[in-house]
DNA sequence: TTGCTCCTCACGTCACGTGAGGTGGC
DNA sequence: TTGCTCCTCACGTCACGTGAGGTGGC
């Protein structure tokens, strides 16, 4: 059967036959060395029909070349299953994109962000701090989040609003964060406990609502807000998570982000 | 502020940066001629961390660059609903996807056909005839469904199973589809009405559950089937839907696939 | 013999990432 | 002055698609 035939029996193209032989996924079972025709076998018009499924769900060449190779039915779930999984992620982040979108299309109202300025005595955060990676931010701040929270039920300890995380202004590379509550009383700090003032003054903060992948829109705004009448922002940068994520879906979540100003008294 | 504190800012990459000045998504305000240095204003953190966030969620640099030029507020929504569609559109698929991944986990049992052989007398198909392209049989072989099954409506015809498609054996990039309803009556026919008639004599089947796009592996298994036992199919060869594909799920769809053989009497 | 199929380069797509090798700015 | 940031090529990635120019097979 030549390259054409089976091109159209498993609804690939002529180009795609060709490049699966030339990485090795689906070789003819006869070449002609005078003409180089590639000619198939019937029997690999399923295996070809398989490789056509299997691209149409974008699974990699490489990944389909190690579930032809699977000698046991077990390594071929396994190689599937991780398939799954990378593509239930990728479900997952697509459906976030989707709502993400509709919001920049319904509400270019939610997207605007108001700046308010307040005075504010100095505080305390308690909680743990760590490192989090620049570009997993959100998931790494997540799981300081988890652990300040485990940290603080066995306190005992409560504040009136969600956690607080600190950031520096400027994002490097590997960042350290810390996560906690703001509390007023004095409490006798546990080991692995770390404790951190946060300065009194003039301070601006804004509102985000929706997911937190949206939030350097809100840092955008409020940041440039304040250049624009001339302030200077000090660290840290806060978010005040004032919504369970946990419980809520991504768009209804509510998160504060605030600065401290270099403000003269 | 240099390229890389905007980077830092809007957690975009500096080569991604450069990338968008080259493409003119978002050009510097001033570029140093001597030393090539790009330097930005505070004003279009903003704009890079929108930048970032529909690249994000995959929209390409030249949808992002005509909703960064959109004058009207209704231009910028109209581009981002085409691209919500889209998304949309993708979701859907991803979701068929995730499914089919899991199918072939679960069944490799589901994915295995048994194709039997029985006799059938000849018989009559009446319904619509349109041309449908490789690329989209299967959207456009549902669009002649809706035909069929309104023509039908209207003349009071019913079959005892779904619509059944006839197709030829060979899919060139465009091809000839008939759908319509087996009916063992007599009929006037009305205009825009077609009917065919099928072989009898001796057909091979098999059933597929599951979604349409994974039929190509029933044809597979069906033809494969025959060859290894030398017999040979005749056109054409027919998709009958038993289970209505309008409502219900991709995969609970039942579809039977069946070729009449050219075998000695 | 005609027309169709098939062949092999070589390059394009898309949004960057990855060095190489070098220079500017504080 | 040191070290960091920034620069420009040039090439790689991924799964093919798109011609160009030519030949084989029925």
């Amino acid at each position: 059967m030549p390259i054409g035939r089976l091109a159209r029996l498993c609804r690939l193209t002529v180009k795609a036959l060709r490049h699966y032989d030339a990485q090795g996924l689906l070789a003819p079972t006869w070449t002609d060395p005078r003409s180089g025709y590639r000619y198939y076998r019937a029997e690999q018009v399923s295996t070809a029909t398989s490789i056509a499924l299997l691209r149409s769900l974008d699974v990699p060449i490489a990944v389909i070349r190690s579930a032809l190779a699977a000698e046991s039915e077990q390594a071929l779930a396994a190689v599937l299953g991780a398939e799954r999984d990378c593509a239930a992620r990728d479900l997952a982040a697509r459906e976030q994109t989707l709502r993400s979108i509709e919001r920049l299309i319904r509400g270019t109202d939610a997207m605007r962000y108001h700046v308010t300025l307040h005075e504010q005595r100095p505080s305390r955060l308690v909680g743990v701090r760590g490192t989090a990676r620049a570009e997993h931010l959100d998931p790494d701040t997540g799981t300081l989040c988890a652990q300040a929270e485990a940290l603080l039920a066995t306190t005992g300890l409560t504040s009136d609003e969600g956690l607080t995380a600190l950031f520096p202004l400027d994002l490097e590379d590997t960042i350290s964060v810390t996560v906690g509550a703001i509390i007023s009383s004095t409490v006798t700090l546990r080991p692995g406990t770390v404790e951190e003032m946060l300065p009194g003054g003039t301070w601006a903060s804004t509102l985000h609502v929706g997911p937190y992948v949206e939030l350097p829109l809100a840092y955008a705004a409020l940041l440039e807000h304040l250049h624009e009448r001339g302030h200077t922002a000090l660290a840290p940068i806060t978010e005040t998570y004032l919504v369970d994520p946990t419980s809520a879906s991504p768009h209804e979540l509510l998160t504060r982000v605030a600065v401290p100003l270099d403000l003269p008294d």
